[in-house]
DNA sequence: GTGGCCTCTCTTTTT
DNA sequence: GAGAGGCCAC
């Protein structure tokens, strides 16, 4: 048999982790080695040389982006077919299973998803109804809490907080409170789809037989990733030891687990070794991807981890450019900058051209070539949290050819943040739609009771609540009682019927359209477009947009139905609008738009991704490495996660930072320190890039010294009342100095920043006399 | 009882 | 800055 396609173009060690014999394997894979290429292949090896059927293999990974992508390459590999395969990600793998087992899983039929917004308002009802005061009770915290319960396998009876741990012995019953909840009303949390699905294995030895019979090959992107219920999940599936088990075949790497905060363990990779028989491993250390100097940086940086199987990324490519580090004086000239290399590299394909110089030479054009389009394309700005995004995409929109007033805006396409179906006009919509799936969806009942503004305020719905409480029922249902019962007074009557009605009416006109005219008729008959189209604005404009492209996606994903019938696959017994709104809460609506554009995303959506020149803004302790990485097992999670930062870029790598920086639009600017993973990099592969004057100095001086301990307060002599300068802010005088050594921050009231006062490290002060 | 207006807090990261 | 909750005038 030919197999020329399979191996061709892998190295020694990629076709040993194809080709190796069918049986338990650990693949670590270090960035940029050829990962998700590697497993598509062995996908491909399996079927067409170990002929094992396609609906034999099981593929799961983290991402709907990883998913879909591998699914792609797969079906291209094996020439245009896998019928019965499954590659999906561990969520919506669970989620099938529960569609379509949802009798044995103890689910109703119709059970629906709670994405994370919706069980965060849940939780909050159950603190309302337990009288917890939300203050002393954070909903988020009570949320994480469950969360991390679950992720462990624990259910609320499981829990067993010790009895003066009041802050444990409170979310525990919160926690309980929550289950039954779920439970009575058919909900399903991300973390539930997990459980739930892992218990069903325990729970039904026979349905998990039949399953370990047909999946007799497992494969698993990203494992160091996994939590322990999906691990445990997993090793239900595989089956016990012995001939008959499955071979479960994982690809991983301990220096990009980045998810720890969410219950991941990287533990699962030694597990893995321990819990399953001969387990063979293959380490992919050539790196395809970077240069040697950026290599050498991100290998430099990660060895500072204690915790790590060990590896070290090489490559044959050329050291390639430096690694160039920027300090902006605040977060905007920080993004100007960052436009300004971007548009650089946009029209000439260098960064680093001076455009000022190269549009007195050149002729002037508003509009960007498709050539410089397709640039645009190539270029990636990382940051740390979403709303570091807002000062980029500023400077984006705003870009100008140097010198003139010719606006040329970079095209750009912001990855994350607000997920489509995760905007309040969407799920407005998507709540009509579910209401009209099941009238009994409370979540879905309160979200739209009053929107549009109907006339039912609060005293109204919290009458409803405590009928369908004290009942047992679901809020429609306690309206139809309490209006048959006469309990409404004034106008309520009138506006709750109405509401009914408006509900009844929409179901009842809609019992033969298509799913897409089916969410039109939402949006219309709701009042949700006049809504947003006599809001006015740009903003209302965008809300009507969205609603359109939620029709827009409806008739998408109708077709997609039809494919996946056509192709055979086994699907659940939920109707085609249950299955949408699975879908919405699921998959986050990543709708591919837009042309070539530069991407901005965190650096954990970055992860798996590569571009050959990259941006990482907002390199500054306090924000990367995070305020809260403040143990060294979250500092190491931050590392990797720079490392991961690191190694996306070919080519170009930026680091940037900004001296100063207001973040959420309160209080004032706040000066800040260069991150230490700055300092962690080696000197030889970085260049400090000076743009007329001498910004950077406090991070040259710390240069010069050797080390940042030397640029501290040590011996300064800094004190109250002590005259220094800002590179940026200028000159002050120290009214209050908190803390001591390196990490000494002082309130300093600066002249230029009238009364303001501006908190400080340090390392950012020069004193004056 | 409702809706509009004002104030308050909040932020990691994602399925 | 923005969303959520609280307060006050219809």
């Amino acid at each position: 048999m030919d197999v020329t396609h399979i191996l061709d173009g892998l190295n020694e060690r990629q076709r040993q982790a194809v080709t190796a014999p069918r049986g338990n394997l650990l693949v670590v894979a270090g960035a940029g080695s050829g990962k998700t290429r590697v497993l598509v292949h062995r996908i491909a090896w399996l079927v067409e040389v170990e002929h094992a059927p396609p609906s034999s293999v099981l593929a799961v990974t983290f991402t709907n982006k990883a998913a879909g992508e591998m699914r792609a390459r797969a079906k291209v590999l094996l020439g245009g077919s896998a019928p019965g395969m499954w590659v999906g990600t561990f969520h919506g793998i669970a989620h099938r299973l529960l569609r379509m087992h949802w009798d044995e899983a103890d689910l109703p039929r119709n059970f629906q998803i709670l994405d994370a917004d919706d069980q965060l308002r849940r939780v909050k009802r159950v603190l309302r109804e337990r009288q917890l005061d939300e203050r002393k009770w954070p909903p988020r915290q009570a949320v994480w809490q469950i969360n991390q319960w679950k992720e462990k396998g624990q259910r609320a009876r499981d829990v067993k907080p010790r009895a003066d741990d009041f802050l444990l012995v409170t979310h525990a019953a919160v926690y309980a409170h929550y289950e039954a909840a779920c439970r009575r009303e058919g909900l399903v949390d991300f973390a539930e789809l997990l459980l739930r699905s892992h218990e069903l294995w325990q729970e039904q030895p026979d349905l998990l037989a039949h399953y370990q019979r047909r999946f007799r090959n497992l494969l698993v992107d990203e494992f160091q990733d996994t939590n322990r219920v999906q691990y445990q999940w997993l090793r239900a599936l595989a089956g016990n030891a012995g001939a008959d088990a499955a071979a479960v075949w994982a690809v991983g790497d301990d220096d990009q687990a980045i998810y720890g905060w969410r219950g991941a363990t990287v533990a699962n990779i030694r597990r893995f070794q321990e819990d399953f028989q001969d387990v063979g491993v293959v380490r992919l250390e050539r790196n395809y991807r970077s240069t040697g100097m950026i290599l050498r940086a991100a290998n430099a940086l990660i060895t500072r981890n204690t915790e790590r199987l060990g590896k070290n990324l090489w490559t044959t490519a050329g050291d390639g450019s430096p690694i160039r580090l920027y300090a902006g004086c605040n977060e905007g000239e920080e993004a100007r900058f960052i436009a300004a290399r971007v548009f650089a590299w946009i029209v000439t394909g260098d960064a680093r051209t001076d455009m000022a110089e190269f549009y007195r030479v050149n002729a002037h054009s508003r509009k960007f070539t498709k050539e410089q389009l397709r640039r645009a394309s190539q270029v990636a700005v990382f940051y740390r949290v979403n709303a570091q995004s807002r000062a980029i995409e500023q400077a984006f929109l705003s870009n100008k050819i140097p010198n003139t007033k010719t606006p040329m805006p970079i095209p750009y396409r912001i990855y994350g943040g607000l997920r489509f179906y995760d905007r309040a006009e969407v799920k407005n919509a998507l709540a009509y739609m579910r209401l009209v799936a099941t009238r009994h969806a409370d979540i879905a009942f309160e979200r739209v009771v009053n929107t549009p503004p109907r006339g039912i305020g609060a005293k109204t719905v919290e009458v409803i609540r405590a009928t369908a409480r004290e009942r047992g029922v679901s809020m429609w249902q306690a309206c139809k009682e309490n209006l048959a019962e006469g309990v409404f007074k004034g106008g309520a009557v009138k506006t709750v019927g109405a509401f009914l009605r408006l509900v009844d009416d929409i179901a009842a006109a809609t019992v033969d359209l298509g799913l897409d005219e089916l969410a039109a008729h939402c949006v219309d008959a709701s009042g949700l477009r006049a809504l947003h189209a006599s809001e006015g604005g740009e903003r209302g404009l965008d809300k009507e947009a969205n609603l359109d492209e939620l029709i827009n996606s409806c008739a998408e994903f109708g077709r997609q139905i039809v494919v996946a019938e056509n192709t055979g696959e086994d699907a659940g017994p939920a109707t085609e609008l249950e299955e949408f709104l699975g879908h919405a809460a699921l998959e986050g609506g990543e709708h591919q738009s837009a042309g070539p554009a530069v991407q901005m995303m965190t650096l954990h959506s970055a992860k798996g991704l590569e571009f050959p020149l990259v941006f990482i803004a907002g390199m500054e302790d306090g924000l990367f490495p995070g305020r809260h990485a403040d143990d060294p097992g979250k500092l190491e999670e931050e590392r990797r996660l720079a490392y991961v930062g690191l190694t996306r870029a070919m080519r170009e790598l930026y680091l940037t930072y900004a001296e100063a920086r207001r973040l959420y639009g309160y209080g004032d600017s706040t000066g800040t320190w260069p991150s230490r993973f700055l300092n962690e990099l080696p000197v030889e592969c970085m260049e400090e890039v000076r743009l007329g004057g001498s910004l950077t100095r406090p991070m040259a001086a710390r240069r010069a010294n050797g080390d940042r301990a030397a640029a501290g307060n040590e011996g300064s002599g800094l004190r109250v009342g002590q005259r220094v300068a800002h590179p940026y802010f200028g000159e002050g005088v120290i009214l209050q100095a908190d803390g001591a050594g390196e990490r000494t921050r002082v309130n300093v009231r600066f002249e230029r920043a009238g009364s303001k006062w501006l908190m400080l490290t340090l390392a950012n002060l020069m004193p004056l006399d």
